[in-house]
DNA sequence: CAAATTAGGGTTATCGATAACCCTATTATA
DNA sequence: TATAATAGGGTTATCGATAACCCTAATTTG
């Protein structure tokens, strides 16, 4: 590899000389300077980030960490922090936790001995509490993403999850529906809380009891909806629309409800947060509060570069805010009998 | 930020010591390790992986460098590549580069200065030469994902597009179908030229004339399908099937055409490469020619590990077959009038 | 019992780049 | 003309970890 060194060598001058044209600091005839930087060109140098860490105690390196990039969510949001650090001179490590605390915990101890400048990262849950306080001892600024953690105090770009789970219940009970089921996410999560209280609460202001049995709780990246839907289904008085907490799980229970022999919506109307990316959805289907995924992205990332290089002392939260969408997966209610 | 100086002072010995215990090396007495152990727990210190890479010459980060990881393909492909990563002991850098050969170049020079231990990219085209040249140079292993550059010779972990075009062409061909068209990538690419081979091969070995009329060249990701596709149906004698180079183009084809008024297959049958992630999509539509995109992530990480570490001399190309799935966007040619 | 090992640990130089400071001609200024 | 200022560049120490080698006391071996 080159170093400055050879280009020194070269240029019959010290390293300090080099890597004073290289930062442009120092002051440098208008030769030298010219003579150095052919002689860089000329020799591929590429700066060592390594050494140039070590030295300055900082990096060009941030890291996502989300929970599955394979999420259509989550690969948005990748590719709008990806555009955005890329723009501002960073670079990004990306990993996915699937959830899991476990894995949580051990990426967070890699990322520290990487000395990454800052971490964007959707916690699994309030139980992230013990890494994220690790960062901060560390002094590794990090914002959160899509979640809030109770007993963290640290930027965050949020949905409004509350207000999107008001919209969607407030779109099934315009259409007829009085028994709406919800499938949520683990109440570990704080946006399964808030959809949780956005739900409820429009059912309380529509004069609409709230029914514990309607109420289910899965992962918002799992899949044994087949088994919830069997409960909901044999109810006295059974659901004729469901909120699910995110997409995922509206596609498994419309799965679900196909190989039981029902339709949607005629059966059951379906609605949920997060839109599919349209691009690459031929008939899009679910009715939906869209949350801007490349925006949570980009946001994100300035949001942790601000702090970063320290333009900023209050903590701040950012909140967007969701869209409803409809589609073809929510109908009116066909009263029955 | 915890060093291993610290940890010496504290444990009233050298930070050799230290290292010696972090790195399980040289003899250390059973109690000093303990002790050690326990003080760097306490402390929790985490090693500083820019000092360990500055001696050591070599890091622990991993590039992907690929088109665009909103694109299903891709999305995948990250994923069994952070996987095999992760698993491996290494971390991933990912960027996208919209197959642009200037954001891909920019790319490979930042990729160079953080001195990652290798590469692994879907370079945009041949004239990835230069900038493979200089990975080359450098010495920086890579492995190249999905295409070929002519001219470069390395590991590459491919999929048989000759082969699976053969058997989506053949495909249309027992449906009926004889005016076959073809929207292809840029021939710029490696895929693009097999794909095209597979299509003519099979042809001519119907005896089915090849029209340059029915050949239409366009981006992987670009989206102009309304213009080719207006070529097409005014032709004297147009298409009744269209073969995508890959999925992103037979959704633009699907969409133009439904906007003109056609029905797919109805009208016009449409097979691609590539299939969707069918987790997310709720009724397949695509005949496809499906590439296990996951596995390309995992086998193309094992691939460049093996070289990082020196445990193959030579250069290896594996090719992973495509498999035909048959949907409802291919039907029998209805033959009118 | 003397010599040779070895256990257990320490010293020093190094990786590549940079900060902080120093040095010497030349030029500007009083 | 003498002095101060500056242009242009060099020296040295440092970041944190490790390789290569050294050192001393205890233990083993012939």
């Amino acid at each position: 590899m080159v170093t400055i060194y050879d280009i020194a060598k070269k240029a019959n001058c010290s390293a300090m000389t080099v890597s004073k044209v290289i930062n442009n600091t120092g002051k440098i005839s208008e030769s030298t300077r010219q003579r150095i930087q052919q002689i860089m060109t000329q020799m591929n140098y590429v700066p060592n980030s390594n050494a140039r860490s070590l030295v300055l105690q900082q990096t060009k390196l941030l890291s996502l960490l989300i929970a599955d990039i394979t999420n259509p969510f989550y690969t948005t949001l990748a590719r709008g922090a990806e555009d955005e650090a890329k723009r501002l001179g960073y670079q990004l490590l990306f990993s996915n936790s699937d959830e899991s605390i476990v894995k949580e915990q051990e990426y967070i101890e890699t990322v520290l001995s990487a000395r990454v400048a800052g971490v964007m990262i959707t916690p699994v849950g309030d139980s992230s509490l013990n890494h994220l306080k690790l960062l901060e001892q560390y002094r590794i600024p990090f914002v959160l993403i899509d979640r809030e953690v109770p007993g963290v105090d640290a930027d965050a770009v949020l949905g409004d999850s509350k207000e999107g789970a008001s919209q969607l219940t407030e779109h099934l009970i315009a259409l007829g529906h009085r028994r709406i089921a919800m499938i949520n996410g683990h109440l570990e999560t704080s946006t399964a809380r808030y959809r949780l209280e956005g739900y409820q609460q429009t059912l309380r202001s529509h004069d609409i009891p709230y029914d514990e049995q309607l109420m289910m709780e899965m992962g918002f990246n799992q899949t044994n909806a087949d088994e919830h839907m069997s409960k909901l289904l044999s109810l006295k008085e059974p659901p004729t629309a469901i909120f699910a907490a995110n997409n995922l799980i509206a596609l498994a229970a419309i799965r679900s409800l196909r190989h039981k022999g029902y339709l949607v919506p005629e059966d059951m109307s379906i609605v949920c947060f997060d839109d599919l990316e349209t691009n690459y959805v031929l008939d899009p289907f679910l009715t939906v509060a869209s949350q801007p995924a490349y925006d949570f992205g980009t946001v994100g990332i300035q949001t942790l570069i601000e702090r970063i290089q320290g333009n900023r002392k209050q903590i701040k939260h950012i909140v967007l805010p969701p869209k409803l969408i409809v589609r073809g997966s929510s109908a009116v209610r066909i009263i029955t009998q």
